[in-house]
DNA sequence: CTATTTATGTGAAAAATATCACAAAAGACT
DNA sequence: AGTCTTTTGTGATATTTTTCACATAAATAG
């Protein structure tokens, strides 16, 4: 079965397609991909392997045929909604990137608790924590993303499964339980940090010798 | 050797610990741990023996203690400074984020092309790009983040190699390579989105059966 | 039309990572 | 002081993930 690092490969290798797509490519070999994934060429072949995907012996993959195939396996035959609850520093930032629309996904509103953030009138409007449940229930929302503080997240945790949401992706900082039957991705700026430090440090280590 | 995810659970612990401490616990046990990081007890202690941290059978480990090993292995025993290339979203989001100022990390400055952004006087300053040599020689910074569009981030990386940087968190969605005695962690929102998404649906799909 | 070249696709092998399971240490209890 | 209980620390084992290597298919050249 698939795992995380082979997901987050296809993600790499469909960025790298949509590349070339804009380039007017129509061919691309395994090798490309790795490159772009800075993973091996073998890799690449087992991975697509793995969900059945396959070029032609020589003559490599059709970029837009293997763009759709990937496409399929990553959800992104249509169009994915999310919601944001914390519209704090982060959760604003998310809210206005702009990368997600040209991707099948789209974060369609806010939730805070603090009723200054309220704007039901804003391109991706801003309502109150209290009108979530409705929300996700009317548009039947099943992802959402956690931007609030840490001494909040569980219990927006279990206001979001209530309901109905599957899938969350955590920037508090804190470990959140993934419940049965939902997905749950912790994502922390500061471990992200730590460990750039710790292998920097490693790396002049080793280097030294 | 440590690997990343070793790394990465090292910080939840070291996350953990800080609460405890807060709430003045003297001791704890690798279960404990466990729960926090949401691994085995087992893995918590293989961990600790990596880094030949140790506690005492049957007694657990000391809180203060512990947290001070842990520490030293992640390179907070001290102030790791940070500079930001690119001020947009999430740029600015980082440069606010309160979470960093509490655990040794401080994003000490922002660089933008755009004069717009330049702000001597900020809390955190914003320089031009054309500073950003001087500023990280002058300081001996050897860490960044980088939160330019994508067609920038290859650039940004070169320049940000030759001032003398070696550790940096790119969040531009593009892959970049990792060059010789420098460390690299790609990050990429949307491929976070994308595993949500795709983990989500499968979980779903065998959970009908 | 045959030989040659070049990529794929995939079992088999290797490497990396996590779990098990239990001996050893140390506090607790009698 | 001795027994019991609990938790660590770690080899041995299992599992997961990646790489290797090569048979196989297709295109090209002679």
């Amino acid at each position: 079965m698939a795992n995380k690092s082979c997901i987050i490969r296809l993600s790499r290798y469909r960025n790298a397609l949509m590349r070339l797509k804009a380039l007017n490519f129509v061919k691309v070999f395994s090798e490309n991909l790795a490159d772009a994934a800075r993973v091996t060429a073998a890799q690449v072949r087992k991975d697509f392997s793995l969900f059945g995907i396959s070029g032609n012996r020589r003559g490599g993959y059709l970029v837009e045929e293997l763009l759709e195939q990937i496409n399929r396996v990553l959800g992104k035959d249509k169009l994915q909604k999310f919601i944001v609850v914390g519209v704090g520093n982060i959760g604003r930032a998310l809210l206005n990137y702009p990368g997600f629309k040209k991707n099948e996904i789209e974060l369609v509103a806010g939730f805070d608790i603090d009723a200054s953030k309220h704007n039901r009138e804003a391109e991706v409007p801003i309502f109150l924590l209290e009108e979530l449940n409705d929300f996700v229930k009317d548009n039947g929302i099943k992802f959402g993303i956690i931007s609030v503080p840490d001494f909040a997240a569980q219990q927006i945790l279990e206001l979001m499964i209530q309901t109905g949401i599957r899938g969350i992706l955590n920037f508090a900082p804190i470990c959140l339980k993934e419940p049965e039957d939902c997905v749950i991705r912790n994502l922390n700026f500061e471990t992200e940090l730590e460990n750039i430090i710790y292998f920097t440090n490693v790396t002049e280590k080793t280097e030294v010798r």
